[in-house]
DNA sequence: TTCGGTACTGTAAGCGCTTACGGAGCCACG
DNA sequence: CGTGGCTCCGTAAGCGCTTACAGTACCGAA
C-alpha cells in the first residue's frame, strides 16, 4: 500500500533491547538525520532539536553501533598497531605513546602480535577493519609492507628504508658511534666486538654502521666479525661461548641490545670476567635492569614513547590525508654512561 | 517497472575499487547468498560453486568489509582489553598470552588503555564495539565493571572480590605466608615489615594477608604498620625514607612487588644497608631485573601468561554463550629464592 | 506416474547508521 | 505580492554483509 511509503521500514525486532538511532528519534520527536547531525556535529540543528535529541539519547543511554557507523561512512576510526612481540619495555613503551597520541584523535587501537605464521592473512585482512596500520615489527619482509601501504596507509617504527610509507626512527649511528669513540678514547680499548646480527634489523645495522664507523676513524679494525646472536637473554648466553673462543680476548664488548649485553655480562661475571673492569660491555635501549645491575650498563635511551606518539600523529594525518609526502622521521638518540664501559660509579 | 523487481538492487558507484560480495558473486556466477555461504562455512554448497567462489574470491583478493559482517550479524570477533599501563613486564605478559589464545579463537584484541580520565565514557560506549571486555586494571571501581558487565560479558584479571563476572587470579596468600615463613624460620627474622599498601589493590591485601597470618602464626607482630608507598620505582625510593625513620631498624622487609623492592634495596645499599646480609629483602612478580641484581632479589612468580591465556579463553566461552556460572579462577604462584632474602648463591 | 525428501540455490529483507536531495518556512528585497 | 536566498529538517537510498524463506531439480519409494 502506498500509505507505507512515507514513513520509515518497518524495524524487526528490537534486537538487543539496546537504543537505536530510530529510539532516539522517536523519543525526541524528530528524524534519524536530525540526531545523526546532532550527536556527530555535522550540520546546523537548531537549539531545540538539539535539546531534544541530547536529552533523548542520555535517557536512553544510546551509543551508536560501531558497525553501522563505519559501514555507513567508510571510516573506522581504528588503528591496527602490528607488533612482534610485547617482551621488553620497548613495545610497552611505543605503545604507550602511541595510544596516548592516538587517543587524544579519538582512534581506537586494533592490538595485532603478527606471528610469521599468522602474518600474511592478518596483514592484509587489515585493509577491511582499520584505517591505517602502524607497524614496529622487525621481521616482515620490506616487500609485504609495500604491498600492504599500496592498500592502506602505513607508517613504520624503527626500521628504515621502506618504499610508500612513512618511517619512524632514532638516530643510531651517531650515537652507536660517539659511544664506541669513549671506548677506544677514554678506556683506551682496542680490541672491539660488536655482539648482535646486523642484517636482523636495519636498526641494528645502523648501530653496526657506528660502531664500525668509529673504528675506521681511528685506525683501528673490529677483532671479529660480529656476533650474530637473538637479541633476547637467549642470544646473550651463547655470545658467552662465542666471546670465550675467540682467538685474541676483546677488550669491549658493544651489543645490540641490553638484554644481549645483560645476559653477557653475568655470563661473564660468572666466568669471572668483570664488566667493566676487565672489558668494556655497552647495551642499547636503557632497559629498567640497565640500572640495577652492578656495575651500571653504559648504554643508550632511544625516545621510544615519543616515537610512538609521533607514529600516531602522523598515521592520523595520512587517513585524514592531510599529510605531505611520505618521509622518515628521525630523533635523537641520547648516550647513557654508567660503570659497565669502565667509568668510575 | 516491474521487471526490475527480480535483480539486485543497483550498486551506487564502486566506493573503492575494493572487491564485495557482490563482485565475487558475479564473477563466480552465483548470487550474494552462496558467496557468502561459501566463505563462512554456515551452510553446504555443492563443490562447483564453492570452487568457483573462492577461485573468484582468490582472484579479487577479496576481504570481507568487517563492518558490515558486525552490522549483519550483530558480532564483533572482538575483545576489548582494558589495562591502565603497560609499565613492568606484567602487562606485556599479560597481553601476549590473552593474545595468544584470543588469535587461536579469531577473536581480534582492541586494547584500551584507560586513565581515569577518559574511562567512563570509553568503558561504556565497548558494548557498541566489542562481544566482551576483558579488565587488568587495578583503579576500577567495582561498581563501575559490575554495570559494564551487566551490559557485555566481562572477566577480570588480578582482582577479586567482583561481582557478576569471571575472575581470573593466581594464588597470593599462600604463598606470601610460605615466603614470610621463609624469613623467620630459615633465617631468622623477627622484625618484619611489609612495604606496599593493601587498600590499594585487592592482589596486595591477599599478599599481606599471608604475610600477616605467617607473623601470628609464629607468635610475632609487625615492626610497623605497612608501609604505604606506590607499586613502582618511586614508591620504593620513597620506601628508604620511611624504613630508616622507623623507631626500630626492621631485619626484613616484604614488598608488594619487585619494582618497590629493586629501588627500595638500591637506596638502602646507597645507605650502607646491604640486603641479603644486612636484612631481608622480598619482592614480587620476578621481573627480569630480579635475576640481574645482586644479590638477586628473592620473589614469587604469578604465571601472568597463563592468567591471560584464561582470561581469554573465558571470555570467549562466555560471549559463545558456552559458559557456567561465573566464577573465580586461581592459578598457583611459585616462590623464587634467591639471595636478598639472605640465602647464599 | 505421483509424491515426499533431500540438496542446493536465489530472493530479498534487514542490521543501524550517513548523507544527497529536496521541501518547508521565513525573511528581505524589488 | 512575488521572488530569491537562507536555515533547518525529513525522506530515502545506500554502505556490504547474513539469513529466513521460498523455490527448483533431482531422486527413490509408493
Amino acid at each position: 500500500m502506498s500509505t507505507d511509503r512515507g514513513r520509515p521500514r518497518a524495524r524487526r525486532s528490537p534486537t538487543s533491547g539496546r537504543a537505536t538511532i530510530y529510539s532516539v528519534a522517536e523519543r525526541a520527536g524528530v528524524s534519524i538525520a536530525t540526531v545523526s547531525r546532532v550527536l556527530s556535529g555535522t550540520a546546523v540543528t537548531s537549539p531545540e532539536a538539539t535539546e531534544r535529541v541530547l536529552k533523548a539519547a542520555h535517557e536512553l543511554a544510546y551509543v551508536p553501533q560501531n558497525s553501522a557507523k563505519s559501514l555507513a561512512s567508510a571510516r573506522y576510526q581504528t588503528h591496527a598497531v602490528v607488533i612482534g612481540s610485547l617482551d621488553g619495555p620497548y613495545y610497552s613503551e611505543l605503545l604507550m605513546g602511541y595510544e596516548e597520541v592516538a587517543a587524544r584523535h579519538d582512534q581506537e587501537l586494533l592490538l595485532v602480535v603478527a606471528d610469521l605464521p599468522r602474518r600474511a592473512r592478518t596483514l592484509a585482512d587489515l585493509r577491511a577493519r582499520v584505517d591505517g596500520v602502524m607497524i614496529a615489527q622487525m621481521d616482515i619482509p620490506a616487500e609485504e609492507i609495500a604491498a600492504l601501504a599500496a592498500l592502506i596507509p602505513v607508517v613504520v617504527v624503527g626500521r628504515t628504508r621502506l618504499e610508500g610509507c612513512d618511517v619512524v626512527i632514532s638516530e643510531s649511528t651517531d650515537t652507536a658511534n660517539a659511544l664506541t669513540r669513549h671506548l677506544i678514547d677514554v678506556h683506551g680499548r682496542r680490541r672491539l666486538v660488536f655482539v648482535g646480527d646486523p642484517d636482523q634489523s636495519s636498526d641494528v645495522a645502523a648501530r653496526h654502521a657506528g660502531f664500525q664507523a668509529a673504528l675506521t676513524e681511528s685506525g683501528l679494525d673490529p677483532v671479529a666479525e660480529p656476533l650474530r646472536v637473538p637479541y633476547t637473554e637467549q642470544g646473550g648466553d651463547a655470545a658467552v661461548a662465542l666471546v670465550l673462543g675467540l682467538p685474541s680476548r676483546p677488550d669491549a664488548l658493544v651489543c645490540a641490545n641490553d638484554e644481549v649485553a645483560l645476559a653477557l655480562g653475568a655470563g661473564l661475571r660468572r666466568r669471572s670476567i668483570v664488566p667493566g673492569a676487565d672489558l668494556s660491555l655497552t647495551g642499547w635501549d636503557d632497559v629498567t635492569a640497565a640500572r640495577y645491575v652492578r656495575p651500571g650498563l653504559t648504554t643508550a635511551r632511544q625516545p621510544v614513547r615519543e616515537m610512538g606518539g609521533r607514529a600516531a600523529e602522523l598515521l592520523h594525518r595520512r587517513v585524514g590525508g592531510s599529510a605531505g609526502p611520505v618521509g622518515q622521521h628521525v630523533l635523537a638518540t641520547e648516550a647513557v654512561i654508567r660503570q659497565s664501559c669502565g667509568c668510575p660509579d
